[in-house]
DNA sequence: TAACAAAACGCAACAATGTTACAAAAACGA
DNA sequence: TCGTTTTTGTAACATTGTTGCGTTTTGTTA
């Protein structure tokens, strides 16, 4: 686990590897407010902020968007390339019962017809129902 | 303008007029805040929360995501059916060097591959870019 | 047109989410 | 161990969104 913050380029911190270590455990998209109940209220709001925020940058999570309300986190598909450039350019499914987002990671994005001379650089696909635990 | 209220089960309102008209006037998605500086500060923040959301509930307007931050609303397809159950099922662009999110009405949202058991109710798909007045 | 009930509004208060600035503490390479 | 860089904690602030409640407005009916 420390391996994995030395391979992208992130010092060693005990916040660092207690956040991280909820992502490992957990295998979902998590909110800012979720960690922060994960690692308890000892850890400071903005420094949890900041752990996520670079974690995002070297590639460890990627963003998810969260009902249009706020986001959640996820690992990489390839958190253990040294590559960070992949694309995580996968579908994400949200159970509006009980709450989970998984990454869909078979399911990558389909290319959508643009207008002319527009230039797509990201795309986000959430799709919203009920889990297999859920349904029914 | 007045008709379109009524023949959405709304009553016609001053707040209401004036937040329709930001709408079919300057055809693209808007968010709380940038309604809320079409419509000018007299009209009360909470109010016009109230109104959007009840021009969501009838299907006047759809919520389009923004950013993963918050939210933007734009008129929906069909806003002369009486049928509110038409499903605005299209992706949206959003620019960001302008910012300006637009319905691409003509795509619709490609169906996905879904892990076994799953149901999906709804599906958001937004892409990101540079729009063609943006592009270099 | 006057009266009434339902709906919408304004206001206050609150909660959640997210950002910035700055000084103290910790991490890491030399 | 030292010194530099990064990270952290704290405070302060901004934005977004919600709830409760008393007042006003709307549409309907007598
Ligand atoms: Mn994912
Ligand atoms: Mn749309
Ligand atoms: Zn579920
Ligand atoms: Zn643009």
């Amino acid at each position: 686990m420390e391996a994995l913050l030395k391979k992208h380029n992130l010092r060693k911190t005990s916040g660092r590897l207690s956040v991280l270590q909820c992502f490992l455990e957990c295998g979902k998209a998590l909110s800012h407010g979720e960690v922060q109940e994960l690692v308890g209220q000892k850890m400071d709001r903005v420094t949890l902020y900041r752990i996520l925020q670079s974690f995002e940058e070297n590639g460890l999570l990627h963003k998810v968007p969260d009902d249009q309300v706020s986001v959640k986190y996820a690992l990489c598909d390839h958190v253990h390339d040294l590559d960070h450039a992949h694309s995580d350019n996968h579908a994400h499914f949200k159970c509006n019962s009980c709450g989970d987002t998984v990454c869909l990671e078979e399911s990558s994005i389909p290319e959508i017809n643009i207008p002319r001379g527009f230039q797509v650089n990201q795309s986000f696909l959430l799709l919203e129902g009920l889990c297999n635990e859920c349904v029914d």
